[in-house]
DNA sequence: CAGTGGTCTAGACCACTCC
DNA sequence: GAGTGGTCTAGACCACTGT
């Protein structure tokens, strides 16, 4: 058993987050609610009060009560897996897997050669979508020497950085953040008009002195952004 | 003007982050604060459901409503203080303060009515420079509440970070990372095209339970990017 | 200017828990 | 058992805003 203004809430809730009330959907108003659930006013307002609150909801005066639109967070203090971070929006994931090779480092590069070691590197790029609607563009390099199961893995049915997640332990990771314009490619890549100001996530991560995989991320910058919550250092 | 409960809502508030209220202290009943405050209990009760959502009191039937102990967390990462990076990177730092204006927060939003506690903010506005060339935007709010020294200072002289760094000891901070595009103004500040992608980064920091500043600093995605090295967490 | 949400009132009954 | 908070009711007036 629980209160009637959390089943309230619930309700609506759960009308959002199947999609079943896309955003910007007017939801019924508080009348209408009243009628429904044969309950006061108040109880009604609290239970949208709390969606508000939670983001989930805005509402206008004389306007009514309308679904807000997403944004969807992630922690930059975590290493992040795609997949996981669109699931927990309640949105379908799926990825396209658009190339695949494996190639030696650029003699010139000498972070590349520094990832390869002694052996090859695979690259990757992939498009992950959410609900279908392209969500970010990934690059990614891994070393074979520090992962040769890689070589094997098929990458068009796992995501690399799902897989890598849960087969590759790593011990330390860099990121850099930087804004970009969606080049012509980027902006055909994820629906977006060129210029759109768009996240660019790199990431290189170590197994102890291995140099593990470099990825670099882009994300729409309407789409999506980071959360850092921290103390002071030591 | 602003409504009752929050006016109650800042007057118990006000207690506790002054310290007259010390952590586990039991405060009023809800009829004393009806009786106190001339008003119905659903009133009161809004007051302290908003504080018992942010943490700051917690409930028990029968043995009334108390100051919430104070939280800790692990150390991880560095507020930034942005005439050191520049500094740091050998270039000439200057700043110019654009606005600097005292007032209420807003009644309508929560953020700033929790940022402002019992008293005003410090409302600033500054542009960045480095070697003569803008740097980056910064809005920033200040607690009066949390930071009354604030009142006294001229930031034409020192930055706003600069001196909170110094001044003022936090233990929590917030950062939330997006991309977006320029506006007209945005872009006219800093010498840039309009469109151009930059780094928005927001922050929001803490000493204990109170809200001390909250800050908007945009930079050209050109000009910047973040940098965070980190391991596993625990 | 009609209709929405924002806020408040003055009650009520109940569950829990400390004494 | 007495007193707290948890929840809810059935009203009310007001501010704002879209038509």
């Amino acid at each position: 058993m629980t209160t009637l203004n959390r089943r309230i809430r619930a309700h609506i809730e759960q009308r959002i987050l199947s999609g079943d009330w896309p955003p910007g959907h007017r939801i019924p108003f508080e009348h209408e609610l009243m009628a429904e659930f044969g309950c006061a006013r108040m109880t009604v307002n609290k239970a949208i009060a709390a969606l508000v609150d939670a983001g989930l909801i805005v509402r206008r005066r004389r306007g009514g009560s309308f679904v807000a639109e997403p944004r969807v967070h992630a922690p930059v203090l975590a290493v992040p897996d795609i997949r996981a971070e669109v699931e927990t929006r309640s949105r379908r994931y799926s990825h396209k897997l658009l190339m695949r090779r494996r190639r030696t480092a650029v003699a010139g590069n000498a972070v590349e050669r520094q990832l390869a070691g002694a052996a090859d590197l695979l690259e990757l790029e992939c498009l992950h979508m959410a609900d279908d609607r392209p969500f970010a563009f990934e690059e990614r390099q891994i070393s074979l020497a520090a992962a040769p199961s890689a070589e094997d893995v098929d990458f068009s049915v796992t995501p690399p950085g799902t897989w890598l997640l849960d087969a590759v332990p790593w011990t330390e990771a860099e990121h850099r953040i930087a804004a970009i314009n969606a080049d012509k490619r980027i902006a055909d890549l994820l629906d977006i008009k060129p210029h759109t100001a768009c996240l660019l996530v790199e990431r290189r991560t170590w197994r102890g002195e291995v140099d593990v995989t470099h990825v670099r991320q882009i994300f729409p910058g309407s789409d999506y952004d980071l959360i850092a919550r921290f103390t002071p250092k030591s």
